[in-house]
DNA sequence: CTCTGTGAAAACATTCACAGCG
DNA sequence: CGCTGTGAATGTTTTCACAGAG
């Protein structure tokens, strides 16, 4: 474990939205931006963009800003988003279909290669162009296809198990859309994702009459989020 | 605006999971939990919980914990929850109809009562029982049907003209999958939640060899959070 | 002048530790 | 006893404010 420096957890969240932000500059052709600018596209003030970015070095140019492609190169490098990902989906139901039909995951690097069912009948069906496999082919192919990460969207009294198995087949890190907390030994990453929470937490802000503008971003096993927060809620 | 009390954003993601761990208690016919038991099921401390939902009245009993049912009513007020939430979704792609079709939803006291899509040629067509509508029946759409809600399912590029159209047409709260910022007025709720940006936040854990539990609830319109966090990440 | 990086201060959130109820 | 609610202590994150680079 090469511990150098920590990083607050928030600033992690961040993170990833300095970096979906700054692509998207770049697409658009810019080259320049400032911790300001850049703060004001995604509510946060400037003190706190140079913050963040400064945890991993000196990236900015005083009197100029930041240099987007570098700096989002940087970045890439930081998350381990210069690696590739490859990817397996559990559950070939509504979301585990969704998802496996998913192109924004490709373009970003997060290739999914293969998609289980506990459902035998399903196997060998096809959905986006990958055939369903049962799970107990998981190991061999989670090995074959040097799988690192995995998907769980099964039902909820299934989640765990499901996660034991891909943590034993060799995954790294999990993505997890059960409602449910999993849980990992130490040196898997996990984060969570709860549609139903996340609606909820929408609920809250409205019937608490104050609202404010939030990223969620279920955390691993247990209540994260990825938001921009900005006030406290008052009720 | 009957500010009463200030709520931590951090508290407010952590309520969300109380309630779905009680839910599930209460089906397993348990009627009592200690602020230690809960907290262990949910990877938080003992004192956290009870700060927490001493934020809004006591609720436990001395020596004997938590009446489950009793605290799964009050949070179910509070949070909102016990009112109806008539939700739209906009967008008939993967996303979008994964989330007509994901049952918890209406179990859970959210009831998709619509389907756009801005694709004229899908008008008519049916998903999870649902008519797909046209984009300019929206506002006659959410009158008629009392819609408080709306979650957008669209490309990048159309979502923020979809959040406005949303909020004109009268709804009190977004649900945002689209990956980028949504600026919506004061008053109005908004919770987004990225795919892409959960995986990059488990690709984060792991480039970094420092691993904790993290819910990932992307918060409204910034980088926020719905995480029930443990140590910061160290790199 | 503009804009970064950063100590120092302020705000926030979590944990401790204990008085007091049942 | 067991377990809550809560002030006080501690730890963490954000904001401020400014020196210094270009």
């Amino acid at each position: 474990m090469p511990e150098r420096k920590s990083i607050p957890r928030p600033a992690a969240r961040r993170l990833s939205l300095y970096l979906r932000e700054l692509s998207s500059r770049a697409e658009q052709g810019e080259t320049t931006v400032s911790s300001k600018a850049l703060g004001r596209s995604l509510g946060l003030t400037d003190a706190q963009v140079r913050k963040d970015l400064a945890l991993f070095g000196q990236f900015g140019h005083p009197g100029r800003g930041y240099a987007i492609v570098e700096l989002v190169a940087s970045l890439r490098r930081i998350m381990g988003r210069d690696r590739d990902w490859r990817v397996c989906v559990m559950g070939a139901g509504n979301i585990g279909r969704a998802l496996v039909s998913y192109d924004r995951f490709r373009r970003e690097g997060f290739t999914i290669v293969a998609v289980f069912d506990s459902d035998r009948s399903l196997a060998g069906r096809k959905v986006g162009g990958l055939p369903i496999q049962t799970m107990d082919e998981l190991a061999k192919v989670v090995a074959d296809e040097r799988i690192n990460l995995g998907i769980i969207a099964v039902p909820r009294d299934a989640a765990q198990q499901v996660a034991d198995a891909l943590v034993a087949a060799g995954v790294k890190g999990i993505l997890n859309f059960a409602p449910r907390r999993i849980e990992v030994r130490e040196g898997i990453g996990i984060v969570s994702v709860d549609f139903t929470v996340a609606l909820e937490q929408l609920a809250f802000q409205i019937a608490v009459g104050d609202v404010v503008n939030e990223t969620v971003d279920s955390g691993s096993g247990d209540a994260g989020r990825l938001s921009d927060g900005e006030a406290p809620i008052s009720a």
